[in-house]
DNA sequence: ATAATATATGAATACTTGCTCATATATTCA
DNA sequence: TGAATATATGAGCAAGTATTCATATATTAT
């Protein structure tokens, strides 16, 4: 049987994956970790906006930040992630 | 490489399982199909706020509908939605 | 120290979402 | 036909979310 509380994580998980942008940062981290400055220019969207989103997606376990310097390197913080959205994926492409 | 539209789409998915009462919804349905009255009790929700979630996953083609007299039961559309439920609760037990 | 660079954060705002309530449609039964 | 049952739908509202802008912190270089 599957505890109340998970229902509630398991939507914050998928929520996590829930956006766009969010899955385009994903998958910029899909092969190599990135620091935050890269991540805005491949998503095309401003620093703030990006570190907002690691912020949340950190905070969820799916990515993980490593220092460096003044940069922050941020890459898939476990296989679930990459696995979760391949899945998502094959849903998309051939459902 | 991903099409940008996919990444629209991915994230409309997981949207949909991106909800405590829709995961709930879902997991009512692993086993067996269920009428929508059924699934009220079940969630403990009403039968309104059901139906309107289960549109929404019927659109994102996460529940498929059959109508058998004045009743409509729900099933699971694919098994793409149960491994990513269970993917995702992996994730969340052992994360 | 001061300036410059990289990232993070808080507040504000426009947008989205999940529910309730009232109502509509569809099907069965009397 | 008319009443009862099962589900669907539209409007409306409260709560949540993604971005921007301004500002803060941290690190490096001069």
């Amino acid at each position: 049987m599957i505890k109340p509380t998970h229902f509630t994580h398991l939507a914050e998980l998928f929520s996590a994956l829930s956006d766009p942008t969010r899955l385009r940062i994903i998958s910029t981290l899909m092969d190599c970790e990135r620091n935050v400055g890269e991540i805005a220019l491949l998503v095309e969207l401003s620093e703030s906006a990006v570190s907002h989103q690691l912020r949340g997606l950190r905070h969820m376990h799916l990515v993980r930040a490593r220092k460096s310097g003044r940069q922050v390197f941020y890459s898939l913080d476990d296989d679930h992630v990459a696995r979760l959205f391949q899945l998502g994926l094959d849903h998309v492409e051939h459902g």
